[in-house]
DNA sequence: CTGTTAGCGCCTTCAT
DNA sequence: ATGAAGGCGCTAACAG
């Protein structure tokens, strides 16, 4: 009976007996509408409790106003600071944000980047699946013409945006602390081999005691694939060695806190008989009675930031030339430096 | 030059000199196209790459199908497992999840729900701001006949639909477990006295304090605003009196975790002199060296998973009625209980 | 300054 | 079994 429903333009434009066009410009403070008239419609759409249906706009302007954000976990801490950047950064764009986790399940990531795409997200910005291999949705997403911004765990490829951490600085400041405590047999848990994150810590572990003069024990480095367990084992390799190392430097803050227990259930004490410093800054050491000795900051936060403004710019761009093959500037990339932080002990 | 862009169902249409209701027809499966027709359309359809538009469709459908979950914080390890069971849930009936943190913020979550209801989301689920007072949006929501899930944090009204936790049934067993050891001098550190949550708790104290026939002493129960320095306050008043507690019941984990480092700094040992059980099962205990005894576990995930399936209902009910106040059966409410697990000491 | 017209991509009566 | 036509709400040339 009654078609109540939500007020449109047309509504409005019928009873102010003017046409839909200067209601939208009017709405829109379009300059060449005149103050009068602005004031009439905005009184009524006030008064009508009229809102612009957002469907409708994304439709006809061929954008969402939305981005897609998709990380590994939204629990992580570090993901959660990024998170909150990202969406301020959003927020103050009108860009609403649309989130996903891939669990680091590369198949789940790719379902997801369709999702988005499925939802014409103006961009995406990606933390990639650890052990995502294949990349042939960054083709898809240029295709789409949808831009994205890699931020984190970045895919060792020419072509891409991406805000990166310098890995190294981060690492010399360890294992210059380390050695300043008089550590010499100074261990690193590193993640898996194909990461390019692994990579470069590896190269930077081994630089840093270069330059230290410390002599590279080749059994002082051991892999994790980042499981619970891969974590204590790796972690009892080194304990189980004769001559086990006093410091260790590890991939990630989830990392240390396995091997952690895993020191614990043989006996050992941490901060006494073994030493670690990871990267992360997991914000929960400061309720554990024996933290790791130092992190490695790497910015959460300011990495989304960046991640957010390069993919914003790239969303821009793409409005300008608002044609094919949009992006052309491809492959710029931010690096940002982590250091030590939080001399915890 | 080329108009390349992304096919539409006119192109098909074009291509194969029919109609394009012929081929929305096909592309969605209605009886009365003919096979071959079908075939055809479809074959094409591939091949070019189609895909729908949803943004139209959103448009033409009026529905988005997406909904949106606020939450006060992505990262609390509570909150992330809900998201994770809506998700699961969302994905399998082709739905969008749109997340969105309130930190805790009444502003921050009225924007929040008032951007969702921008985009049109076909329904919300809400763990409320801790002193969100106000619920006005509660009238806007059913105005724009959006329906509203509550879980966790419930307002105390009587026609809103919601996932409650019973929280008195792990109180209980906290109680029994804490007198079976032995501890007479019991505290408890409740949340802000506002919310329904710390009156239900409080009340369940009282209770299984009666029915173990300890007597309660008013000193014995002391309020946070569940700031960090509340948290260390409540704890440092208890420890202070004359005769302190040996046991204490908290809010929750984040409240437990504050209050181990408060009686640290005060050279108390948890699990000695002084012991702790609190709501929530926070996944990091196993990586403490001195847990709480026990926790009371108030299975997020399950919770989530109930929230979604009552949106859920209550979108398909909306769609049915598909008319004016489609939200007539309000204030459905399922209770979950709580139970104590994980006997960590 | 304002109105007219057209159309975004899709679905859906209403015909045939 | 298929086509033609209209419209969802909004914006944007193109006219005046």
């Amino acid at each position: 009976m009654n078609k109540s429903k939500q007020p449109t333009i047309k509504e409005i434009a019928k009873r102010l007996k003017i046409s839909t066009s200067t209601v939208s410009r009017a709405l829109n403070d379009h300059p060449s509408i005149g103050l009068v008239t602005t004031m009439r419609v905005k009184k009524l759409a006030d008064e009508l409790n009229y809102e612009p249906n957002r469907t409708a706009i994304f439709f006809k302007q061929r954008k969402t106003f939305t981005i897609g954000v998709i990380l590994p976990s939204l629990s992580e801490a570090f993901f959660s600071a990024a998170i909150s950047e990202i969406e301020n950064f959003a927020n103050s764009k009108n860009y609403t944000v649309i989130l996903g986790q891939s669990l680091d399940d590369p198949e789940r990531e790719l379902r997801i980047i369709n999702t988005m795409k499925g939802h014409r997200v103006d961009g995406i910005i990606l933390s990639s699946a650890k052990n995502t291999r294949e990349f042939e949705y960054i083709e898809i997403l240029r295709k789409a013409g949808i831009p994205i911004v890699f931020f984190d765990c970045v895919p060792d490829l020419p072509e891409i945006n991406a805000i990166v951490s310098n890995l190294k600085t981060g690492m010399k400041e360890a294992i210059d602390t380390f050695v300043s405590c008089g550590h010499r047999n100074i261990a690193f848990i590193n993640g898996p081999a194909h990461l390019p994150a692994s990579k470069e810590r590896e190269e930077a572990f081994t630089e840093a005691l270069v330059s230290n003069k410390v002599p590279l024990n080749r059994d002082f480095v051991v892999y994790t694939d980042l499981s619970e367990k891969g974590n204590a084992d790796a972690i009892l390799q080194l304990i189980n060695l004769s001559q086990r190392p006093s410091a260790v430097v590890s991939f990630n803050d989830y990392v240390t806190l396995d091997a952690m227990n895993a020191v614990r259930s043989k006996g050992l004490t941490v901060n006494q008989d073994i030493f670690f410093i990871s990267y992360a800054n997991y914000p929960i050491w400061k309720y554990m009675e024996n933290p790791p000795m130092a992190s490695i900051e790497q910015l959460p936060g300011k990495q989304g930031a960046l991640a957010a403004e390069m993919l914003f710019d790239l969303i821009d761009r793409n409005v300008d030339l608002n044609t094919d093959d949009p992006i052309a500037t491809e492959g710029q990339k931010i690096v940002l430096e982590s250091k030590l932080v939080n001399q915890h002990v």
